[in-house]
DNA sequence: ATTATATATAGATACTTATCTATATATAAG
DNA sequence: CTTATATATAGATAAGTATCTATATATAAT
């Protein structure tokens, strides 16, 4: 593959998280705002706010502010290159790592 | 969504190391000794095993031994979940968690 | 202006983990 | 049997992280 593996498992670590798998979940519906994810949770405000910086800057999620609310919704585009790297990792495809080491007898 | 956001987590997390999206990219061709594996990263070969305890023990990666010699090979139906598990997450399906709760108005 | 609500940030803590060196185990070769 | 090779395990360490409480910020309502 032709791929940056750093820059995709920072994005992997972001869903590596049973609690922010579950926020991406709600989220697959429509946008919401903080509170409303909240109350599927037991945890505090500050640590929903912590993950959604982490699902935000990994930029699978996206945030519009109005008034006092933070209404967050998934990234789409990003969800779906997310998809692809994966699909193309579990691939055995042309521009597999192993082709690119003669040393290795691949195939 | 259905499912068991923890057992997904567990998978998700054991990908969430660059290292280890490099080990999955390899083995996506066919399957590979350990001491293959290892002249593709710099890490000593304890950190090899470790990675590899890692995808195994989240199914993604499965073991045969041969002599002396470890082959390791992708766990190609627990690669599938996985994908499908994520494909569901991220997309607006009938079993949405937020239809689950009726005080919020999804849809 | 004051108070209430929604969200974010700071700082602390307990837990996890990626890595290393040293060592153990297991098989193959002489 | 002894030595070499392949791999795994043990134990240590440094770095990262999920969570909390306390506090700050920002907007809305009175």
């Amino acid at each position: 593959m032709n791929v940056d593996y750093e820059e995709n498992a920072k994005v992997i670590k972001a869903l590596s998280d049973s609690n922010r798998l579950k926020i991406i979940d709600i989220l697959s519906c429509r946008e919401r705002c903080a509170c409303d994810i909240l109350e599927h949770f037991d945890f505090s405000q500050p640590t929903l706010s912590h993950h959604m910086k982490v699902l935000m800057e990994c930029g699978l999620v996206v945030c519009r502010k109005e008034g006092q609310w933070s209404y967050y919704s998934l990234n789409s585009t990003n969800c779906n290159k997310l998809m692809l790297f994966l699909m193309n990792l579990i691939t055995d495809t042309e521009g597999c790592i192993c082709n690119k080491k003669s040393i290795y007898e691949c195939k």
